[in-house]
RNA sequence: GGAGAGAUGGCUGAGUGGUCGAAAGCGCUCCCCUGCUAAGGGAGUAAGGGCUAAAACCCCUUCGAGGGUUCGAAUCCCUCUCUCUCCGCCA
């Protein structure tokens, strides 16, 4: 939620900001808004003042014993004039908070201009992309010619977009999981995290998932419904939804693994194939509460974290700058971590990295007693992945393939893998 | 699933219709005292919002959430959510 006093105060600067999104904001409208609201707030405050002095009244004159009847008939009507106004200026509320909640974050000024993931700006490469003496095979053709990934077995239970995988390549993304959570606790100091994989409606608020985006979410149909995450995200920044930190408690680093949920609502016909797109997948990640003054920094930090992942695998890598027209709903800056697949010879995002200033906090009041004025004031949260192990198996896959169609095993992996050094056909 | 208890400020916890945004304690801030430390004494200390150029002042809201009763609700009634205890079931 972007603040509602800067959206009054700056509604015109608000909504050019927003537009390099691509979302136009009425500011007119709102401010029009604003405008009534301040009438019926002042009018309604005014009438609650009424009331509390005259009852404040009827209560000394009944304790001191006086006739307090023409007090009563002074505030008769006061009582539904009041319920009119605070009703009408509730429902105005209303409307203007489902505004504020449907409004993107305001873009840092350092993102790019452009209009989608064509105009991403490169920032960065890394490792060698390893030129194959042999036709090299997607992991769809390499699982299956193992015979370690079934996809008819899942869509018989479960349809389209799942994945049974099996045997040393089921252990091996297990293995991607311990080393990514192993090396972010022990060498980049997060806490390890296990968090519920069902939330509240009130927890996707808070992040920003909804009530926008209610479409990528599976929901349960119990009395009250529980959403499945779709990213640890959710739970881990919910960690500080409603709290109020002390000055000296941060920054806080959080790393988690968890399954995550995607209806994919909106991707019919991308990437049917493989498991690059599944309603179901594994993910660690990364999220980071840190000052209002210190959030620029810890995007660079967080998504060098993720960055050492891949570096360990060595996979090949690059590092876009999202545009402004691709850019995620509630972040002011983000990093893309992009692997090459030689399957596909072609970068594919594995990693997410965001920083959302105040943008969450204030919808889940996470705020910090400042050091200095002892008053609270709302923190920034980032967060990104690190990485998502679905893909990051993928990847191993088809960049460590061999001619034979077995798997070569990164090295940092192998003590995860009782020391086998290639995945290969059983018979 | 059944029975019961509860939800109050940063935290613990009193408060059963009016002068209660709320005792007390902890914590925190400032001051005093003590040569240092330990201890002691005093004062202050909720959040959000409106008004304001900004602030002060003033005003409003908030005692889990939402409704209701009343001139007036932390307090009474209803619904919901959550927490805890016991029983049942269960990995």
């Amino acid at each position: 939620m972007i603040d509602p006093k800067l959206l009054r105060q700056s509604a015109v600067d608000v909504a050019v900001n927003l537009a390099r999104r691509g979302y136009i904001f009425d500011a007119d409208e709102y401010l029009a808004l604003q405008e009534r609201r301040k009438i019926l707030q002042v009018e309604t405050q005014q009438l609650q003042s009424e009331r509390n002095s005259s009852a404040k009244a009827i209560g000394e004159a009944k304790a001191q014993g006086e006739d307090f009847e023409p007090l009563l008939a002074a505030v008769e009507d006061l009582g539904e004039r009041l319920s009119k106004s605070e009703s009408s200026l509730q429902e105005l509320q209303v409307r203007l908070r489902d505004i504020e909640l449907d409004l993107p974050n305001l873009l840092d000024d350092s993102v790019p201009d452009g209009k989608d993931a064509k105009d991403n700006v490169e920032v960065r490469t890394w490792g060698k992309i390893v030129d194959f003496d042999f036709e090299v095979r997607d992991h769809i053709d390499l699982g299956e010619a193992l015979g370690m990934i079934d996809f008819e077995a899942a869509s018989r239970m479960s349809g389209s977009r799942f994945t049974v995988i099996k045997g040393a390549l089921a252990r091996l993304q297990r293995a991607l999981i311990q080393f990514m959570l192993d090396t972010h606790t022990q060498e980049h100091g997060y806490e390890e995290t296990y968090v519920p994989y069902l939330v509240h409606e009130q927890a996707l608020i808070g992040t920003g998932q909804l009530p926008k985006f209610a479409d990528d979410l599976f929901k349960t149909d119990t009395e009250t419904p529980f959403y499945l995450i779709p990213t640890a995200e959710v739970p881990l920044t919910n960690l500080v939804c409603n709290v109020l930190l002390e000055a000296d408690q941060l920054p806080q680093k959080y790393a988690a693994h968890t399954p995550c949920f995607r209806s994919e609502a909106g991707s019919y016909g991308q990437d049917t194939r493989g498991m690059i797109r599944q309603h179901q997948f594994e993910k660690v990640e990364l999220v980071h509460f840190v000052a209002v003054d210190e959030s620029k920094a810890a995007l660079e930090l967080l998504t060098g974290h993720a960055e050492v992942i891949l570096q360990k695998l060595e996979l090949p890598y690059r590092v876009v700058e999202l545009c402004a027209g691709d850019i995620g709903f509630g972040s002011a800056k983000t990093y893309d971590i992009e692997v090459w697949l030689p399957g596909q010879q072609k970068y594919r995002e594995i990693s997410s990295c965001s920083n959302y200033n105040d943008f969450q906090a204030r919808r889940m009041k996470a705020r910090r007693r400042h050091p200095d004025t002892g008053k609270p004031e709302l923190i920034h949260t980032l967060n990104g992945s690190g990485v998502a192990a679905g893909r990051a198996l993928i990847a191993v896959m088809e960049n460590y393939q061999n001619d034979d169609g077995s798997i070569g095993i990164p090295a940092v992996l192998r003590p995860y893998m009782s020391g086998a050094e290639i995945i290969s056909a059983r018979h």
